[in-house]
DNA sequence: ATGCGTGCAAAATTTTTGCATGGGG
DNA sequence: CCCCATGCAAAAATTTTGCACGCAT
């Protein structure tokens, strides 16, 4: 259940351009303070990649640094929402999910009911039209939120190719 | 718009054939049972209209009857989705909010983000296209949620009038 | 009489917060 | 050195579940 195909940040070895490096001058600039934990943690929200949900990333970290606390991950996640390098996502099922949005344009969400792939997409006549609707009622959209659910390629009943085994 | 939805269930005359009978014919087919609270549940429900979160539902049928429970709520809910009168929605603010959905065609969201006012939408043009992208990608679309948040015409400002004082 | 519904409370989940301690700047 | 960050656990907030009892059918 993952699956993005998102270009790699250049991951060349003394690239420091990157968003640990935004996470680093938005530390120093609010007089915070860097600390492992909140190193490892970044790191690995930024490795996973996809949108991945706070239990997922404890566990991850975990891996590496057993002792890193559940409210740790979820105050540094806060952090990376807050200086716009993560966002903080909701789709229906009661667990909040982030995402990298490091320089990334915004994108909605294709999400598949039977295997749980999240495909992101953009378009562009949507977003416009989204504005008139907005308009139309006076509203000025601040943001949005589209998420499609749905049976990807591969777990479509009648297509070929079998559902991975849950209807 | 389409063909003036909500007939005025003319046809009938004894028959009160409203959200309550679907439930009744619901709760009667499957053997199970009318109760005060389902009813009391369900009226305040459907009286209150709108997005209701089950706080607000339980305050209200509690005005009235103080001691039916939040699980009785919540339960009775449930079945008011399952018989397909109500919709649970999740917007992000961690509150499930139901919204009854007798006879209703399907609609988007438009909500304030200063007021909370939440305003109902429906563009064939955008639902449309996400049958578009959706195919684009291999994906059959089930269902779709698309809700934008921004300030209403009463909340922007730069025009005028106030925000109703709460955030 | 049978079994469903209810209230109450405990449990389960997910996220936040208080506090004492340790470490970064 | 001072303040911030962390871990741990308790607290919150929301929703579910177990249980015994009572009422509807």
């Amino acid at each position: 259940m993952k699956g993005s195909s998102r270009p790699r940040e250049g991951s060349g070895s003394a690239q420091v351009s990157g968003p640990t490096a935004t996470l680093a001058a938005y530390i120093q600039e609010r007089g915070l303070k860097q600390s492992r934990q909140r190193e490892r943690i970044a790191q690995s929200f930024f490795a996973m990649g996809g949108h991945v949900t706070v239990e997922q990333l404890v566990a991850r970290v975990r891996r590496d640094d057993p002792r890193v606390s559940v409210a740790t991950v979820y105050r540094t996640m806060k952090l990376l929402a807050e200086c716009g390098l993560a966002v903080a996502r909701q789709f229906g099922d009661g667990q909040t999910r982030y995402e990298a949005s490091a320089g990334r344009d915004h994108h909605d969400h294709l999400i598949c009911t039977a295997c749980g792939e999240i495909i992101e997409f953009a378009n562009e006549r949507i977003e416009s039209l989204q504005e008139v609707v907005a308009r139309r009622h006076g509203f000025e959209v601040e943001s949005h939120r589209l998420e499609l659910y749905g049976r990807c390629a591969r777990c479509r009943p009648p297509g070929r190719a079998r559902p991975e085994a849950r209807p």
